[in-house]
DNA sequence: CTAAAACCTGACGTCAACGTGAGATACAAG
DNA sequence: CTTGTATCTCACGTTGACGTCAGGTTTTAG
C-alpha cells in the first residue's frame, strides 16, 4: 500500500506518516522508484501510534515502548516506563474527569438559571 | 496578595500568571508602584484556569467561557460552546481510557511472559 | 507518449503556553 | 541610606507534531 492510501485509511496526513518514519516509529519498504510501500499491518501500527500520542506520550517515549508492545516482552526498565506512562494516563483521566464535572455543573447552573438572550 | 505569593499558593509560575493577565484570563489591581495586587479569590480562579487548561481547552476558549463559569449565566451561543467543550473532554477521556487499556494489556502480557534481563 | 496524479526530499513556518534573560524599578529590613 | 529581594516590562527562545511551499521524479490513465 502506498502512502496516500495509508493516510486515507488511517485518517492521518501524509506528512504525519513521513514524520513517523523520521522518528523511527514506522518503517516502510521502498519501490524501485523510491516510493514507500507499506504492509497491511502498518494500519494497526499507525492507529496504535495515534492512540499513544492522544494519550500524551511523546514520540521519544513511544519509540521506546513500541518494541514491547509488538513483542510482548520488556526489560525491567521498560516495564517501569510502561507503568509510569500508564499511571500518568490514569492521572490525566482524573484531571479530565474533574474538569468535566466542573463544566457539567456550570451547564446545570446555566440551564437552571435560564439562558440569557444574546 | 502579590504575584510571588499567588504563584506559590497556586503552584503555577510567576510567568504563567502574567501570561494569564495578558490573555485576559486574570485581572489584577496595581499598587502605586505598579505591582500586581491580587484579591484572595484569585487563587480559585487560577486553579479553575489550570483545570480547564489541563482539560485541553485553549486560552481563547477559556476566556470565552470564564464569564459564564463565574456568573452562572450564558447566552445560547455560550451554552452551545460549553456543551461542545464538555463533549470534547468526554471524548478525550474515552481516548485515554482506550490507551490505558492497551498499556494495561501490554503490561499484563509482559509480566506473564516474564521480564527479560537487560 | 504525454499529461495528470501521486510521491520524493529538504527546509522553513506554525502555534500555544510558557521559559529565560536583560535592564530598570519597587519595597522590606536593618 | 543601603542592600537585597521581589517585581516590572520588553522581547527573543523553546518544544512537539506536524503544515506548507519549492523543485524534481515516479506512476498511472488514456
Amino acid at each position: 500500500m502506498r502512502i496516500g492510501q495509508l493516510a486515507k485509511r488511517s485518517g492521518v496526513s501524509v506528512r504525519a506518516l513521513r514524520y513517523y518514519e523520521e522518528q523511527n516509529l514506522l518503517e516502510s519498504a521502498r519501490t524501485s522508484g523510491g516510493q514507500r510501500d507499506y504492509p497491511e499491518d502498518a494500519l494497526d501500527r499507525v492507529q496504535l501510534i495515534q492512540d499513544l500520542f492522544a494519550a500524551g506520550l511523546s514520540s521519544r517515549t513511544v519509540v521506546e515502548l513500541l518494541p514491547c508492545v509488538s513483542t510482548g516482552t520488556a526489560t525491567p526498565d521498560m516495564l517501569g516506563q510502561l507503568t509510569t506512562e500508564r499511571d500518568r494516563i490514569a492521572e490525566r483521566i482524573q484531571d479530565l474527569s474533574r474538569a468535566k464535572s466542573k463544566l457539567d455543573r456550570v451547564i446545570e447552573d446555566v440551564v437552571a438559571a435560564g439562558v440569557v438572550k444574546a
